[in-house]
DNA sequence: CGGATCATTGACTGGTGTCAACTTAGGTGG
DNA sequence: CCACCTAAGTTGACACCAGTCAATGATCCG
C-alpha cells in the first residue's frame, strides 16, 4: 500500500482527524482495492465485515424490496466513509457505479483503533450527523416532490457537485452523469420512463441540452432551479 | 431538576454512558421541560441551541416544502435523544405529539461535555448509525411502496412499538395511536384522504378493527404482514 | 346544545407506472 | 470499415393509483 502521507483523499477523508504517526498505525491495516462499474463491494444484510474510503470514483448505497424494486439510498463519492461500522450487519449494499479506488479496513480492526483514537471517532461522529441531516433532506423529497421536481433537483445537485464554475454563477456548464438513466430512476424513486420524459421536457423547453446520454448542458439555470422548487 | 438517579429513563438514554460521578455533572447543565401536544421545541433551519433526552410521550421531526407540503423524518420515544450536536444548524423541527416530558441542554454545554467523555460521544456515535439505518430503511418505503405497503407497515411498526405482547405472538392486540390522520399521512408521504382510505379497506377485509380513531385493533397479523408486504 | 375540528366517503382528475414499439449508440467480428 | 447485434434510451398508448375538491359524518369541548 502506498503512503497515506500521498493520498489524493488525505485532506478529506476521516483519516485526516489523525495525526501521521498514528496514521501509519491505521495504514498498516488497510488494503486498496479497484472495483470495476457494477461491481459490489457488499451486499444488505450481509455481516459488516468492511468499512473504509473512497479514494476515487462513485458509489451508491442501495435497497431492494423482496419482489426486486430498487431504492438508492446515497451516493459516495471520493473522501467519503462507506459501511457499518460499530455495526454487526450492513442494512444496505454498496456498488460501484463508475471504476472505482477504495481503501478498506477489516471492521473489527477499524472499531477497535477508533475506540482507541477519539479524534477519528469524532470525525465519524460528525459525517454520519451530516449524512443524517443530508438522507433526511432526501426523504422530503421521496415523500412529497413530483416527477419533475425530482429530476431538477437532482441536475441542480449533481451541477454543484461535478462543476466549480458553477457556483461562481456561470450560466452555461457542461457535465457527464456517472449515472444511467436506470440508476437515476432508483435514486429518485421513480421509472426510466418517468425519468426520460422529464429529461425530454426540459429539453424541449430549453432549460437543458443532452448532447449524448451521458452528458448534460445547464441552459437556463433560473428556469431549473424554478422546476425544482415547484413553479 | 431531579435527581438523575432515579430518571424513568435511566437506563435507555444515552447518559448511560456516563458513570455516576460524570452524570452528576452534567445533570446541572440540564434542565426539564414540559410540551403540550403540538407545541415545537425547535424549527427546521434556526440555530442549534438546544439537544436533550426524550423523557415521557413521543415527538415528531420534520421538514417543510417552500409550499407547504410536510414530510414527517422521524419519531422519538422516550430514551431518545434529539436535536442536532456538532452543528449549527437545526435541519429539521421538532414537535411534540402527545404531551411531552423532555431534559434539555445547551448544545454548546453538551457539546464540549461530550468531547470531555468519549464514552458519551461513542453512544451518540452509536445512536446516530443507528437512526442512519432506520432512516434509510423508511427511505425505501418513500421511494417504493404503495399506500398499502405503507399503511400496512406504519401499522406493524407501531404495534411493536406499543404493544409488549405482541412479540410473544399474541394474535390479537389493541393500542392507541399517538398520530392523527394527518400526522400518519405526513409519516407516509400521502394524504389524509388516501390513509383513510387504506383504513377503511384494511377494516372491511377483516385485518384490523378500529372502535375509535384514535384506536387500533390487530385481528388479523399474517394478512397484515402480507399487506405490508405487497401481496 | 352548538360550533369547531377531525375523519370518512364520493366523484373526478391527473400524474406515474406499465407495456410495447421504436430509435440510437456502442461494441464485436467478419 | 461496414454489418450486425445488443444494451440503453426514447416515445406512445393506456391503465390505474393516489391526489384534489367537495359533501357528509363523527367527536370533542366549551
Amino acid at each position: 500500500m502506498q503512503s497515506c502521507s500521498q493520498c489524493a483523499i488525505r485532506e478529506s477523508a476521516i483519516c485526516n482527524a489523525l495525526p501521521m504517526e498514528k496514521l501509519a498505525e491505521l495504514s498498516r491495516t488497510g488494503r486498496q482495492q479497484t472495483l470495476r462499474a457494477g461491481q459490489t463491494l457488499m451486499w444488505e444484510g450481509d455481516e459488516s465485515l468492511l468499512v473504509g474510503n473512497v479514494i476515487d470514483g462513485v458509489l451508491k448505497l442501495s435497497l431492494s424490496a423482496p419482489d426486486g424494486r430498487d431504492q438508492t439510498l446515497g451516493i459516495a463519492y471520493p473522501g467519503d466513509f462507506i459501511g457499518r461500522a460499530f455495526g454487526s450487519k450492513s442494512r444496505h449494499s454498496v456498488t460501484a457505479v463508475t471504476d472505482t479506488q477504495v481503501c478498506t479496513f477489516r471492521r473489527s480492526e477499524f472499531d477497535e483503533f477508533a475506540r482507541k483514537h477519539s479524534s477519528l471517532e469524532h470525525n465519524l461522529l460528525e459525517r454520519t450527523l451530516s449524512e443524517l441531516d443530508r438522507v433526511r433532506q432526501w426523504m422530503l423529497m421521496l415523500g412529497r416532490m413530483t416527477a419533475m421536481e425530482r429530476v431538477s433537483t437532482f441536475l441542480l445537485e449533481m451541477t454543484s457537485r461535478l462543476c466549480p464554475e458553477w457556483e461562481d454563477g456561470s450560466e452555461t456548464v457542461q457535465f457527464k452523469l456517472p449515472f444511467g438513466r436506470q440508476e437515476i430512476a432508483d435514486l429518485l424513486g421513480l421509472t426510466i420512463e418517468t425519468v426520460s420524459r422529464q429529461f425530454t421536457k426540459l429539453r424541449l423547453e430549453g432549460t437543458i441540452d443532452i448532447p449524448d446520454r451521458r452528458s448534460i448542458v445547464i441552459r437556463d439555470r433560473d428556469a431549473l432551479e424554478a422546476a425544482a422548487a415547484g413553479d
